[in-house]
DNA sequence: AACTATTTATAAGA
DNA sequence: TTCTTATAAATAGTT
């Protein structure tokens, strides 16, 4: 990556390679700290230079990456008699469980990581987002909305059909009426106001699960007696 | 050093983090050797994934680096118990620290114990609000998608019921003309039918102060007695 | 696990 | 040293 290709071989020159050192020494670091934020690692990195000076980095403490670093290796002296150290270790360990989960709730709050969650849990999560919020701007058709749109038309469509089949039925009454003319009083009964409103309301994301949306049997039925 | 440019910042998708874990492994890895190598020094890297699982390189061995690092920090003891006890009520306390300023702002994120705040703050939280509620709501939005989905076969099936009441109109209006004569009355029944309540909702999820979607009763009673 | 279009790191030069 | 720049290398997004 540089104005020549090199092979990776001892630097001769005492000069430049001092120089190529403070270079490389920087972007190993930065590689290191970049590696533990975008894959949530724990890293450690020590450099001594040829001139026996320390350079280093921990995306925690060096300290706990060397600790977790013996534990991995399991070389690590088993018994200390102090039972304060298990004492501690426990401590750490469900603290660093809390924060774990905090975390991730906290993520989640600011709108990260949310696969895997179910509508209800976001439901829950949205409407306390909104207790949260003084206000909210209302953010104006999308995909869904248009959809919703649609089916409000085709619902009127459908209304309107129904209206005019009462309508027919009214007049088939009329018609059995005038040839028998009578006793068909009460036969006929229309229950319901022929202009019948279909009320279309959009729902609360906050009751999601009331919105199910159940469009059911609109089974008028014919029966011949 | 890709197809697109990125912002160092921990990757949410789980998949992805993965992959560029693997790949900056290996990177980092490599140039810590060539660090080696190419400058003569003594390197040692040392990395957890996210699952704890341990990779690490060191130019000599690990076991020299550590020492090495312990000695250049006047740390000769590389476990005491007693160090052990102190470095786990520091690591408890750090994690202690954390949590509790994680819960504050995680208080505040519920809109709770907001006083102190300057308004500059408050106007941070809600647009850090504003944009966790899109992205809920857009996650949300796709799992609703399948609702309607739904919707629309349930509005197609309608649409068959009424094509067939259709044609029961048309066979009564026929029997009706061959019938005059005969009896009718009572004959014709057409009763509401139980289940002809329309119970239409649709999410939306954005304008949720007016998208309950319910639709109700498109109940055309119609009765012949 | 490959493939590339790009970004990033850096070797050499100033 | 530090800056500049041409080029090598790494890698993000894609298949």
């Amino acid at each position: 990556m540089g104005r020549g290709k090199i092979v990776i071989r001892r630097i001769d020159n005492s000069t430049s390679r001092q120089v190529t050192f403070s270079k490389r020494r920087s972007g190993l670091l930065k590689k290191a700290k970049e590696l533990a934020i975008l894959c949530d690692a724990e890293v450690g990195v020590v450099i001594f230079s040829s001139t026996s000076k320390l350079h280093e980095y921990s995306s925690t403490s060096m300290k706990s990456v060397i600790e977790r670093y013996h534990k991995a290796k399991e070389e690590h002296q088993i018994t200390s008699p102090v039972s304060d150290v298990r004492f501690w270790q426990r401590e750490a360990a469900m603290l660093k469980q809390q924060l774990q989960s905090l975390q991730e709730s906290h993520r989640r709050m600011m709108g990260e990581e949310l696969s895997g969650l179910a509508v209800k849990d976001l439901q829950g999560m949205e409407s306390q987002l909104e207790m949260s919020l003084r206000s909210i701007r209302m953010k104006k058709g999308n995909l869904i909305h248009h959809e919703n749109v649609e089916l409000y038309e085709k619902v009127n469509q459908i209304r309107k059909e129904n209206a005019e089949l009462h309508k027919k039925v009214y007049e088939i009454r009329e018609a059995g009426a005038a040839n028998r003319n009578t006793f068909l009083t009460n036969a006929l009964t229309i229950r319901e106001n022929p202009h019948t409103t279909i009320h279309l309301q959009l729902s609360q994301p906050d009751q999601h699960e009331a919105t199910e949306a159940s469009l059911q049997s609109t089974n008028l039925g014919l029966q011949l007696h």
